[in-house]
DNA sequence: TTCCTGATCTAAATCGTTTCAGTTGTGCTG
DNA sequence: CAGCACAACTGAAACGATTTAGATCAGGAA
């Protein structure tokens, strides 16, 4: 190898153009240049033509919004972490719509998501140049959640427990889980199977027991699960857990159960997505619903219409909105305020009485 | 719409810990301090505990993002651009599918996907601190566009007109219609309607005249009617424009087009999403599907096998593959090639023979 | 002793902006 | 003609890190 270079001073950086080079080549101050692209009033507009059209002929891209950012100490970017692998989460439709709501309610505001892929890790926690985070359905005492905390910048908790370092925003679970169960309940349905969502990060399937009950980790779950419980008094209950929110494992968890328990005839399920699964075992057994099985979903998704699921309504729009107004309270200095939001049973198809003999 | 400019004035940075400070408190110098976190091999493990130990007390959460990014020259950031507000894309399944997709391939890299807002104001794109871009529907000549290939950075193109400037990575839409629309024709049907996808930006809606057919912008949509055209010639055929891809939207549309034809006996949705609204306004007009009606769509969607849809299978995830992999090349300073991926016709329960009499 | 090597650690130069605090030069008032 | 407001522009200090090119020192070989 040659010792030393003739020329050690050549600039590794890809001939990049930058406010200096356009400053130089009309011979101002690079303070001017860039007063020509964010304080227009503070020079001429003659020159401030001029600025642009030397950029323009420089190849100059407009500023570095890097080097903005940093120095402006703001980047104008929202974090959004969720506790399980992303694409779980697009491929939760209420997931999705919820992102869409805030994406709604941030947009006026020069604000933009940036999704935080991969849970088990939390380097990009860390590493993110955000603002602000929102975290979604992420378990109490989650590594990410501590990581996003430790960040100490505003945070906003959706669908998760209180903490006294962040913003909660959430629904009422159990109210609306309570309605659906009283539902069954008031047709005169006895023997109810719960599929629920995930108890915890650790993904399990099949019967719950009573001690898994006891150390649920996520609060949706969690919440929904009790208020099925105070809402189908009387009632034998028998709660499968699944271990991701998708039709196909609707579909096989409610398989095993009615398997198991033959004398199951009402379904309460913690996801629109999951009743969808019961929908296609149902059929794949025969049966007819409600006739032979009542089916409820929680969520309301557009596609339930069609299906003409009875379900748990929640509004997924208005979520996003206070998440937004809360991120914006909290991005100006001011305070933010715990919301619960209501939810409310939309009977439809797809729950009657309970079929006399089977 | 007046610009945003929601925090033109910065916060009070109140002491905020910076590496130098931690540098001080310990006596050593700041590139050390660096050090510790960046290069463990650069000092010893005894004053690499002590710095990380003082920086914990000090209350220093870690080196700033970024200043890192702007010295090292990266973010590991990616823009996406999805032209029309955004809340659509999660409003519809097939695109928050890819978005899963497309996480899933680059997460172990650590990327992450920045959500740009707001196509109608092209300030995000220009002033986003990303690495590269993914764009997703836009129309061949929109600003949007143009904006994105400005800043100069990788970019992918994705279900659209290839680009001299980025990497094209797409589906066999014409050919999917194609297959579609050759069923349709020999179960024996000879009236068909379509119902598309929007045409362009514009938002228009009913009936699509020859001139409109002539100039669409999207190239999906474009790509589809053609499909469809040429695989159901000899058949008369009445394409619809909605404005939304939703299951109401698609039901708006199809109500109209069937008053206005009622020789129709079958349908061509552009989305599974479209095709839910057809296969409600089949039930608000008390036709069977398909004894009365057939439906076929398009993306097949996780719930269209509930629906038993008959529809056109692209393979989501795959392309969110290919454009993490390109996405990767280009930023590794490698070239990527272009890709088309191929679609397929999955036959189901919505589509039959044409009734003989109505 | 002298020189070389390797392990540690440091000084200083960036990275590309924004913005505070001036410095000019001009025209107007009194 | 002094005094002053004002418009137009500039210098230089941040912003908070990374990284290159040494400096220092101890130990071992020659």
């Amino acid at each position: 190898m040659p010792p030393a270079k003739p020329f050690a001073k050549a600039p590794p950086r890809g001939g990049r153009i930058t406010l200096r080079e356009v400053a130089q080549a009309l011979g101002v101050s690079v303070a001017t240049v860039s007063n020509a692209y964010n304080r227009p009033d503070q020079l001429s507009e003659e020159l401030r033509e001029r600025v642009l059209e030397t950029a323009r002929s420089l190849g100059y891209r407009g500023p570095d919004p890097l080097a903005r950012s940093l120095r402006r100490g703001r980047t104008g970017v929202i974090g959004v972490v969720y506790d399980a692998p992303l694409e779980y989460a697009f491929a939760d439709p209420a997931a999705a719509m919820f992102l869409g709501s805030v994406t709604h309610a941030i947009q006026d505001h020069a604000l933009n998501l940036l999704l935080l892929a991969s849970p088990e890790d939390v380097t990009p926690v860390r590493s993110a140049s955000v603002d602000a985070f929102i975290v979604y359905c992420a378990a109490d005492d989650s590594d990410l959640l501590r990581a996003v905390l430790d960040r100490g910048l505003p945070t906003v908790l959706v669908d998760q427990y209180a903490h006294p370092q962040a913003v909660q925003i959430g629904i009422d679970d159990a109210g609306g889980a309570r309605e659906a169960a009283q539902h069954l309940r008031d047709l005169g349905h006895e023997h109810i199977g719960i599929v629920c969502l995930e108890l915890g990060p650790e993904r399990h399937t099949g019967p719950v027991s009573p001690e898994r009950e006891r150390s649920v980790g996520y609060r949706t779950t969690s919440e929904r699960l009790h208020g099925y419980r105070s809402g189908a008094q009387g009632a034998a209950l028998y709660p499968v857990e699944t271990e991701q929110n998708a039709p196909q494992e609707g579909e096989t968890r409610v398989l095993e159960l009615l398997a198991a328990h033959p004398e199951v005839t009402g379904l309460l399920c913690m996801s629109d997505v999951l009743a969808q699964g019961a929908l296609r075992a149902a059929r794949t057994l025969g049966l007819d619903v409600p006739a032979d099985l009542s089916i409820i979903g929680y969520d309301d998704l557009p596609s339930s219409t069609t299906f003409n699921l009875t379900t748990v309504w929640q509004p997924t729009a208005d979520k996003g909105r206070h998440v937004g107004d809360s991120l914006l309270a909290l991005l100006a200095g001011r305070a933010a305020e715990n919301v619960t939001l209501p939810t409310r049973l939309v009977v439809r198809a797809t729950t009657a009485g309970p079929p006399r003999l089977r």
